[in-house]
RNA sequence: UCUGGAGUAGCUCAAUGGUGGAGCGGGUGGCUGUUAACCACUAGGUUGGGGGUUCGAGUCCCUCCUCCAGAGCCA
């Protein structure tokens, strides 16, 4: 008999099917009884009546239990009565392996006791909803990409050096050349791949060893970092905004019924999809310190700021022209002004926070090279990023996508640590 | 690292300093359309570890451990 699909059974309405998964409920009513089965795509439900199968088969409920895996045959049929319209009258079940004290019940369960059984935890139905979120939003980043000419330039994860000098890194020992630290951007190798490809991006793992013990950090997440020659910082900002717009519209019209599993405002997703807000980190001091923060001038946005800002806002907001002093070495100086630079922050709205980071870059090479004295970086090491400035340097800019921020956001999930499979924070290594 | 909160059955939680309970899950039985089904019965405990106060400690005190929330840093 033919194995189909759950995702797929509407159209098998009236034919005799086979169906593999896993037992995700069980109820029974005497001569009576119902399984929820899931496969992977989708939830169904079998009906085992007395009259119509075997004594054997009939008996099976007294021997299956939630998470047993088996395969089921019988025929589709649509009724009312079953959860997504379509059920299976089952006539023949044949158990794969029986699922012996499954620990986590359908019912709320904390989550220390979920992260620790996090490898069973992941067939849920919320989670199933939030990784199938994350593959339909990584995949539109890409295609995104892919749709404005940019090619996939994959940067090392090993590096000798700090990539902007201001994060704690992790240190791997790395045979007779002394230390390794695993990457936390591949932001400068990207800058080297566009001076042979124009438009590149990595997607990959970054590693951070900062005690970060908030909602929103991992310690080791998945970013998405793009550079573009010739293109400059308001062009970088239009670019950011249409690849995020992009996603907003996959994750809708994708992802509508995970959506409603995890009980997603979808209003206010739509509502995001507009042309987003500019303001400069001036702008942004001022309206925040009359909104009574004390924040100053040369001050990054603390955790409140970035809520107080978005809360008024449907769209997101970009935050452009930061003091120098806050923001990384290698940002290109305002023309207009020496103590600014051409960065730019992405704060998503309904308190987010920061979904991306951006600049144009620095393109001069003393310019740069004096910044780089300033903060004392060992030169040597830098040296084939400072070539890029000797050999055909050009305006150039790039961002860098937090896709696990930008996962939390879409789906509206309270916590960081459910949009990846596995999360690492500071005191969470296994499973 | 700092500030606050929490640790009791497999899980989620109750219990005024005075006999540690319930729901879910497990087991047994019942029920022919259930929707985290329902009903009855049943098993299940070193109250995070150590020390102290008290006639008596899950409860009060000290200490250690673990976890959660927030801050800083960042995506």
């Amino acid at each position: 008999m033919q194995s189909v699909l759950v995702k797929d059974v509407q159209s098998y309405n009236g034919q005799e099917v086979s169906l593999r998964g896993w037992v995700y409920n069980l109820r029974s009513s005497g001569k009576i009884w119902f399984l929820l089965l899931r496969d992977g795509t989708g939830l169904i439900q079998g009906i085992v009546s007395r009259n119509d199968v075997t004594e054997e088969v009939f008996n099976q409920k007294d021997n299956l239990t939630q998470e047993s895996a088996i395969r089921i045959s019988g025929l589709i049929h649509e009724d009312k009565r079953a959860p997504g319209g379509y059920e299976i009258i089952i006539k023949e079940l044949h158990v794969y392996q029986v699922a012996k004290d499954y620990p986590i019940a359908l019912k709320e369960h904390g989550a220390e006791f979920l992260m620790d059984n996090r490898h069973l935890w992941l067939r849920s139905r919320k989670q199933w909803a939030l990784l199938r979120i994350r593959h339909t939003v990584y995949y539109a980043i890409t295609q995104y990409l892919n749709e404005n000419n940019f090619i996939r330039f994959d940067s090392p994860i090993l590096t000798p050096n700090a990539c902007e000098g201001t994060t704690t890194l992790f240190e791997v020992p790395y045979f007779d050349l002394g230390k390794a630290y695993l990457s936390q951007s591949g932001q400068l190798y990207l800058e080297t791949g566009i001076m042979s490809l124009g438009r590149v991006y990595d997607f990959g793992p970054v590693f951070r060893a900062e005690k970060s013990k908030t909602r929103k950090h991992l310690t080791e997440f998945w970013m998405m970092d793009a550079e573009a020659a010739f293109v400059e910082h308001e062009e970088n900002m239009r670019i950011q905004e249409g690849l995020i717009r992009f996603v907003i519209r996959k994750a809708l019209t994708e992802c509508k019924a995970e959506l409603e599993i995890l009980e997603r405002n979808v209003e206010q997703l739509e509502k995001a999809d507009a042309p987003f807000k500019i303001m400069t980190h001036r702008e942004a001091v001022e309206y925040l310190r009359s909104k009574g923060s004390s924040m100053t001038e040369t001050e990054d946005l603390g955790a409140q700021d970035e809520s107080l800002l978005t809360e008024s806002s449907d769209v997101p907001i970009f935050i452009e022209k930061w003091p120098k002093e806050i923001k990384a070495f290698y940002m290109k100086r305002d023309p207009q002004n020496p103590d600014i630079v051409l960065g730019d922050d992405l704060i998503a709205p309904e308190g987010y926070g920061e979904i991306i980071g951006g600049s144009q870059r620095e393109d001069d090479y003393d310019l740069l090279l004096q910044r780089m004295i300033g903060e004392k970086m060992p030169l040597a090491e830098y040296q084939w990023f400072l070539d890029l400035r000797k050999y055909g340097s050009v305006p150039h800019s790039g961002f860098g996508v937090g896709l696990e921020r930008l996962v939390t956001w879409i789906a509206g999930v309270p916590h960081i640590r459910e949009t990846i499979p596995f999360p690492r924070t500071i005191y969470r290594l296994r499973p």
